[in-house]
DNA sequence: TTGGAATGTCAACAAGGCTGACATAAAATG
DNA sequence: CATTTTATGTCAGCCTTGTTGACATTCCAA
């Protein structure tokens, strides 16, 4: 759509299965650079990247419900419930009983535990614009567009509706 | 830390802290719409992501060694072996001793093994294709520049060797 | 011949997924 | 008011896949 006025044969080119596979491999090896970071801080810590996935999500909005974290983080509430154990009693999150629902969990992060999603997200962050920089803003608005077109339909609304809070 | 980049003009404003954020978010979830597919044909046949990788990496280079392998994938013999037990249990990879160096084993896919490669390749090439048309190849170039921009060194070298194979 | 490299195997353990069952409190509904 | 549904927590147990440590085998190379 976006060469129309090339050849037909030339504008395809970037859908071979070769060039799919190389982009399959990237997301790959990219992945593990992008969680390396994290990982390494995380492990000193003794938490692992599930607390990394709650701390970070209870951060970018805070007060969430725990059903909201579940559907965002796709896991069960026993397993989201383990992470979210040990992060309150070492003291990172704190949990208030929802004010119009009082069925409902408010979370979120303490001194501490804001402390530690800065500490964790600074170190991907770092990552991350080291290669925005090197690729240039073309090559980072090519890279975002991929990506929400690789996202389930869910998840990209979910992503979606982060971005506007 | 935070707005340090507002100063330096327009040019600069996709490195701001709030894009970096968006792209790690964008991360997370395309790598979960990334191995959706491929994981749910793996839990039909009862595997798992790692038997993925090994298949993977075998098929794309048929003969490899288990050292190679260790490398490529970033774990330890013992949990390759396990995965790699069971897929020569089942018939989908065959060990042959090293021609040069006996104490070598390469791997290769059997049939049954290619098959299995071909239908998770398939459905994740399927994703990544309806991405890529989706977004067109100038941002497809700027996604693998920045994919490969954010991996590790040594495993920035283990892609682009497996491009040149 | 001996040291070290490549590989395999056994055992044990941990993280973090999962399911199922059950408890509680509160909201919603009839 | 009684019942059902929802939100959450918790216990027990299982699986995959990662880890470490120990030890055996094979075989190249000094």
């Amino acid at each position: 759509m976006q060469n129309q006025n090339r050849t037909m044969g030339e504008a395809l080119l970037y859908l071979t299965d070769e060039q799919l596979r190389q982009g399959i491999e990237a997301m790959f090896f990219a992945y593990r650079g992008f969680t390396a970071d994290p990982d390494r801080i995380l492990e000193e810590k003794g938490y692992g990247r599930a607390h990394h996935r709650a701390v970070h999500f209870i951060n970018c909005a805070p007060g969430t419900t725990v059903n909201n974290l579940l559907k965002i983080l796709g896991v069960t509430k026993q397993s989201l419930n383990r992470v979210l154990r040990t992060l309150i009693e070492d003291g990172l999150v704190v949990v208030h009983v929802g004010q119009q629902d009082k069925r409902e969990r408010n979370l979120f992060l303490t001194d501490k535990g804001r402390a530690l999603e800065q500490q964790l997200s600074d170190a991907q962050r770092n990552r991350m614009r080291a290669a925005y920089r090197h690729a240039g803003p073309d090559a980072v608005a090519g890279f975002r567009t991929v990506l929400e077109a690789m996202m389930d339909p869910e998840m990209r609304r979910a992503y979606l509706g982060l971005r506007q809070e």
